[in-house]
DNA sequence: AAAACATAGACAAACGTTTGCATAAAGATG
DNA sequence: CATCTTTATGCAAACGTTTGTCTATGTTTT
């Protein structure tokens, strides 16, 4: 690998004049300057990162941390952060947590080290503390999905318009027992979403019926046995909200299973950051939430927090996207 | 962020003390280093990677290429990838190609640039040519899934077999009219999954019907317009394989809108790299592909490939992973 | 008791950049 | 013509590590 020594030695001037040609941060006459790239293409140097981000203090990579990728939603984030990145002159690392705290304290810990000038993140919501602290010790950070830091940006869809919306949806439908497959409340969106419920239920005069299981709600399992705890809870039941496509695909199963049908017995409304609903054999009315340009706007406050002079950091900003309701075959 | 200098000086000692102490690559004396550790704790030393990079002429960083998250083989695949590299010390940055040629180059372009010391790459099959240059140039390289190159590494599942043993398995069934969704035959997988396919069916003196319609292979609609070929083709279908999950729940809307039993009138077996399979209405037959044991052994290949000493780095290797069939509703 | 060795630690030179400071030759201003 | 800018370049110090060399102790060995 050629060095800006080789280049500078071919090119017969000082390091120091290399750099400055090469990033254009000073004068230098344009004979030189053709020289320098003349000898630039003859070793096809590349700049070393590793200097440059040691000198500069600066690593032009951002980090995603993130439960896991078998979530459409996250698949579909992840994506759409590289791209945006990849413009903006930025790499992506990646760091699963399997919506583990302690891996999720790991990643945070070996990121902040130096391999990234900022980071996004869907955490788990138990290490707000550290997240704090790594946004002090200068590394950019913007929530994504789930909101938990009301002192860090966020960019997250708006789950209790989704829970409200949905219940309005299967009112209209004629749906007066509408369950909830809720799941673990710490994390925001769950709570939410069952907040916009409860709320819509409320006004509507109906009775709520919600089923939590134990364990973590992004699993097909987790869809099943909380259908299963709906229709036992409440046997007239003729509407169910699912959180995650995952659990969506789980509740047609369950229902499929006990020969009820979708939707002229039971309606089903999912929320999903993913169209997997439209490949499902009975195709699911869902929420579909913004995930690329979710992505792609974390992408770009991340970076802009990286980019500005200390003085002028912008302020810390909530963002949050509306999804949008597709009706299909499921209700 | 504290430095190995703030160490030192808290500690009483020269920084190279430090250093040796964290790294027990020398002598140093019990108290000494129990000051040190003290000191570290103290100041929640972390040490700057960039700079040891730097002095090592290692990042600790590997690059994945892919074409995108959404077939689950790749998210499976990166995810193991990503668990596997944590374990050893390295971070992973992620570059999608979209499985077009112009974007694989531009990301590997940006990543050969001292971004990693290795990378994995699910390729597009057109730019072995900068391939091998990355790997000449000094960067560790593995293929994965898709292997194109021969003088490169290489971790696939054995598509072959899996095309064969599909066809037998449904032949001992009672099909006699198998059909196949094929794809793009310039990638590797798709084409030896023909092969085997097509040896089986003439071993069994069948007559092959394959549907391969324009457009890449890994979408829903690729799958359903397969299918609808494939019926068009041979009404008297009474099989059909799918390449990837995707096309498997695309054949299953597709048969279901044509009201065409599954299994009854018609097998349905797919390959898949995740167990997508199960979560289905209609849960579906599948080669399952060890995704995970795939990225982690492509992980240890391309680490050890960077960690061995010029000399003695390992020869290339081409391991290929047998893929099992698993039962289920749609066969 | 001298020589050899193991232990413990400091000093300083790298790694490849960027950048503040200094210098010098031009050109512009009075 | 003296002074001030502008242009063009080099020198050297950083950034935070690791590591080769050197020195100074004790502790063996001969």
């Amino acid at each position: 690998m050629a060095t800006l020594k080789d280049v500078a030695r071919l090119a017969c001037v000082d390091v120091s004049t290399v750099s400055r040609a090469l990033n254009n941060t000073s004068y230098v006459h344009p004979d030189t300057k053709e020289r320098i790239l003349a000898a630039v293409r003859e070793l096809s140097y590349q700049p070393n990162v590793l200097a440059q981000g040691l000198r500069q203090g600066k690593r032009h990579t951002i980090g995603v941390v993130i439960p896991h990728m078998h979530l459409t939603v996250f698949a579909d984030i992840t994506q759409s952060i590289e791209v945006e990145s990849r413009k903006l002159g930025y790499a992506v690392l990646i760091c699963h947590t399997n919506d583990d705290p302690a891996q999720e304290k790991e990643c945070l810990n070996r990121l902040r080290n130096g391999f990234v000038d900022g980071l996004i993140i869907a955490g788990t919501g138990r290490n707000g503390r550290l997240l704090r602290d790594i946004r002090t010790s200068g590394i950019a950070v913007t929530q994504i999905v789930r909101k938990q830091e009301n002192s860090i940006s966020s960019v997250v869809a708006d789950y209790d318009a989704c829970g409200y919306d949905m219940v309005r949806y299967l009112y209209e439908k004629g749906c007066r027992e509408i369950g909830l497959i809720n799941g673990p409340m710490n994390l925001a969106p769950y709570r939410e979403r069952y907040h916009g419920y409860s709320r819509a239920m409320k006004e509507l005069g109906l009775y709520e019926t919600c089923a939590e299981c134990p364990g973590p709600g992004n699993s097909f399992d987790y869809g099943y046995r909380c259908t299963e705890e709906l229709l036992m809870q409440n046997p007239n039941l003729d509407a169910i909200m699912a959180a995650v496509d995952i659990q969506g695909m789980a509740a047609l199963r369950a229902l499929k299973d006990r020969k009820i049908r979708v939707p002229e017995q039971m309606r089903l409304v999912s929320l999903t950051g993913h169209s997997v609903g439209e490949l499902l054999e009975t195709t699911m009315t869902a929420l579909e939430i913004p995930a690329q340009e979710m992505g792609a706007k974390a992408t770009r406050m991340v970076i802009d927090e990286i980019e500005a002079p200390a003085e002028e950091k912008p302020s810390v900003q909530h963002l949050v996207f509306p999804a949008s309701l597709v009706e299909r075959e499921s209700s």
